[in-house]
DNA sequence: GAGCTTTCGCTACGAGTCGTAGCGTAATGG
DNA sequence: CCATTACGCTACGACTCGTAGCGAAAGCTC
């Protein structure tokens, strides 16, 4: 999506709900069809639109599905339950029902892929996917801290990157067991994982 | 791959430095144009024959590219470092090497993503690629099990749901490094995995 | 309202890829 | 020698891509 038009540019003004359109049949097309059979012409129809118009607004099939698949992602939030492991296996389960829906499978794995030749592209999954994700990490983090499950944290540089090592984690591993292992991270799983991570390999046993 | 034909079958057998030289090309494509821009036409012509040929042994681009990565697997070994923190951090200083190739980084995601609508190239995947690196995990904890680092497995379907679960820690964890936050998996961030694979969140700081 | 600007739907188009068919030839075993 | 299979080559229809051009619609400013 690029910039919009809300201050008084002269002509006509986009419709607000072809985006919209747009993004539900791109999702839609994702589910019925997966990654490698969607067109662009096929979302066009669906949406009700020509396909000039798709075109005009984003540059390929890439920029779109990250659009689309980005908006899956709005409804994480950190819920407060009460202890850091709670937390966690509170929004890791919120993850992977959002990666279990055949919409994000097949669309997340596709543009992560083609972003590794495209600097853009992986730009642009960063700020509208990936850190929207982190922000969580950070959040849980310090209200652990805060509750002191945690020792806080003194150089901002340490803790910076613990927070991405953290996040590669636990992003990581609900990817991984929900798209190669091709198994539900459900509440044992999660369980599982959260206790792995919170006290080690060796405690857990 | 399909079955070669080892027995006396009748007919001009295959030539089997094709395979050699059309998995290679592909790699080299792989790094050249990326997964979405690499086309059957040139791979074979990359690798000297033709494009019938290449259709005669395998199905498409989705099955060509598994069997052309699966061999960066093959390098992988479980090196014996003393301890499960050393054999630990040796092993996924191979994985993030092979990860850090540009033919499996482009290569690997697109295929694991038309995994998802497709179970006979899941199972491909599974076969030829997963099982090969789950297999360093299995090793892994019975090494560390024999030198008393982790207590054994009494229950066999529990020592199986463990595995598995740090199974997709690790590589997920790896991956997501490499291919998400596109940073490298260098020697500092696997100590840091390492220590919170191993000690955990909380006494890892 | 007049005029300007931008969007939209539609059609058409060249370019490129896909996967297959058909042909003649090469290589092996019985 | 002959059946059988693999190979290289050419050609093909079908499909998708991304763009260009057109007339009409919808907003803004004067």
């Amino acid at each position: 999506m690029q910039t919009s038009s809300p201050a008084g540019r002269p002509g006509r003004p986009r419709n607000a709900a072809a985006d919209t359109a747009i993004l539900a049949a791109t999702r839609q097309a994702l589910v019925e069809l997966g990654w490698s059979r969607l067109t662009l012409g096929d979302v066009a129809t669906r949406a009700g639109v020509a396909k000039t118009t798709l075109y005009r607004r984003w540059s390929g099939k890439h920029e779109l599905v990250v659009d689309a698949v980005a908006e899956l992602f709005d409804e994480l939030e950190l819920p407060d339950r009460g202890s850091l492991a709670a937390d966690t296996e509170g929004v890791v389960l919120q993850f992977a029902a959002i990666l279990a829906r055949p919409e994000a499978k097949s669309g997340l794995m596709a543009v992560v892929a083609e972003s590794t030749r495209d600097d853009a592209l992986r730009e642009r999954i960063r700020t509208s996917i990936v850190e929207r994700q982190k922000r969580l990490v950070l959040q849980g983090r310090t209200r652990a801290q805060a509750r002191g499950e945690l020792p806080p944290e003194a150089d901002p540089e340490v803790a910076a990157r613990t927070a991405d090592l953290i996040f590669d984690m636990v992003a990581g591993a609900v990817v991984h067991r929900t798209l190669v292992s091709a198994e539900p991270a459900d509440e044992e799983w999660v369980r599982g994982f959260t206790r792995v991570l919170l006290l080690g390999l060796a405690a857990s046993a």
